[in-house]
DNA sequence: CTGAAAGCGCTTACAG
DNA sequence: CTGAAAGCGCTTACAG
């Protein structure tokens, strides 16, 4: 029908205020009505104004509101991994999930950094990410970051955003949400204790992050009473029968498991000398897998609150976005405890 | 710290000038080195503007750049439904996925048009909706609409957009990416033809859209040959003995469904006549469910390319983007046939 | 090869 | 209660 679609021209502010006999400030002030506004409209104008819109099927252009100073209403969402990953695939879900429930209820949309998952080298923020920032009002930032400098980067340049997952540094004080992997922890000693263990070993990746702190200092708030803790940190590569041996032999009677790789591994090496979980010995898993191909359920863990930490992600993050000078906003969330057939009772 | 964090001021592109002695179109040239530029920049200057780019940190405003008229790389991902609906966990996730690799391949952001979702009434692209929109250079609609007159009212701004699955209208020709039921239906009636079944019945949802038009003119492109075949629609909950009683009786020994739920409900019948699927009847699934909780697999059913459709999707709508005059943009992609063991030789 | 200027569509002090 | 004007940070004809 239409030969050549050339984008019909949209109406402006200024053909509202025109039709309706006022100016465009007026207008402004009909479609964006804050409590401390410096211009007050009356009833009649107003009226107008409306029916000139409704007229020319006005709606107003968010980028020219966005360059103007107004808001935007978008917040970002920043992945340093792809963020529909295809291989471990659901692992970001919960949390998008939880994302996007909280954006709804603000009324917020959802701007996903995809481009820059495509850049040449270490994912960055910088310099196109940041830049492309600018669209939204603020950010979300999900995964592991490559460079721990680039969030003082970004944080420098007083851009609103708030981490998923606790991230401590020195010379900024930043916003996040995290799983208290720390009470969590903690809490699955004392059961471990009231099932009659009585030595207990934590086993971790060797790279010591803000949530791997936060684990083994849950582990080790409970050392001094009538139990024996130890901390033992290597490649899940490294669990083998030797190990398996000591670990035995030092009289452990359940092992915590920093990561999936890590009970995995343990349970192979006791399948491997004839023996089985928790028979052998017990296990508990201190995170959730990556993948949840595996079969998770049979393992007692700990469950984190993906979905509630996203959300919460939201809200803190637009509590920053309005209130610029609150100071950064940390946030905790309890984790689950999911009993599964890995811990027994001695 | 630092006790209020206003936002640090970013270098404009006038910074960057006044530093490399030129004026503001130079800088931009350089920003944006397009091949039809009118403007021109000398090596010795651009190596300057270059320079104090990098002393200045500059990058360059997307939303103003944006308000310029430049180029946005945001595409809009609408959804009448939720896009991430916790209910039907992963209907969407698919067509997501190849979203966002279509995206990341041509470095696009994602904007997702969450905010919307929220509106009371039946979930509309306008008003709100569609002025959103204008952050992003097209948007790729998914779900199902509740009224065409939107899809309509929308392609009449000239926003370039892509649907997911075919629409037809009368009065605007729309661009979609659509999987091709009609040949995949018409490739499921040989396949039982070649197992056997001669009288074969199809069975589908009273309402007829685009693609339930698809699949029954597949079907029914195999007419006149040596099979006898009979369409029929009506609710899956109107599937009852006596429904079941009349299909055998007609001498039916498969039943394609349009839906899995007609699929579910047959089933259900067979099984309180005690009888079997596919004993009594073979059943052929001709859509995928909407949630995949069900014990899909088993089913012999048609797959529906989601990713694919996802990515094409957005390479269409980048097309459309680019090349405003080329008219609509309409593509097919092929379903892939699963064997289950709900289909069998007689 | 480069600069001055208009304009994209808004918002927001500043004056009436 | 309302208008005229500046400005947000860019891009793009139009002149040199």
């Amino acid at each position: 029908m239409t030969k050549s679609l050339k984008r019909v021209k949209r109406a402006t502010q200024s053909d509202v205020a025109a039709l309706a006999g006022v100016s465009t400030a007026v207008v402004s002030a009909v479609i964006s009505s804050k409590p401390g506004k410096t211009i007050r409209v009356g009833k009649d104008a107003e009226k107008r104004v409306r029916e000139a819109m409704e007229t020319l099927g006005y709606a107003p252009n968010v980028v020219a509101q966005s360059l103007a100073g107004g808001k935007r209403n978008i917040i970002g969402v920043f992945t340093y991994e792809a963020i529909f990953p295809s291989d471990s695939e659901n692992f970001f879900y919960p949390f998008l999930l939880g994302i996007e429930r909280g954006a709804m209820q603000l009324g917020q949309d959802l701007l996903l950094f995809t481009s820059s998952s495509f850049e040449r080298g270490p994912r960055s923020i910088f310099p196109n990410g940041a830049s492309r920032m600018g669209v939204a009002d603020g950010a979300i930032l999900l995964g592991e970051e490559p460079d721990k400098r680039e969030l003082k980067q970004l944080h420098d340049t007083g851009f609103p955003f708030v981490t998923i997952g606790r991230r401590d540094m020195p010379d900024a004080d930043l916003s996040w949400v995290a799983a208290d992997y720390t009470a969590a922890v903690s809490d699955v000693v004392d059961r471990c204790a009231r099932y009659g263990h009585r030595k207990l070993k934590f086993v971790g990746a060797p790279q010591v992050r803000e949530q791997n702190m936060d684990r083994e200092a849950g582990f080790l708030q409970k050392q001094g009473s009538s139990l024996t803790l130890a901390v033992e940190r290597l490649p899940a590569e490294d669990i083998d029968a030797d190990w398996l041996h000591k670990c035995l032999e030092d009289g452990n009677t359940v092992v915590l498991t920093e990561t999936f790789k890590h009970a995995v591994a343990l349970e192979r090496q006791v399948a491997a000398q004839n023996g089985t979980i928790p028979g052998t010995i017990s296990i508990v898993a201190l995170a959730a897998p990556l993948n949840r191909s595996a079969d998770v359920d049979r393992w007692t863990r700990i469950s984190v609150p993906r979905e509630e930490m996203g959300e919460l992600a939201v809200r803190n993050l637009i509590s920053r976005i309005r209130t610029p000078d609150q100071g950064p906003l940390k946030a905790t969330l309890p984790c689950g405890f999911v009993p599964g057939t890995t811990l027994r009772k001695i």
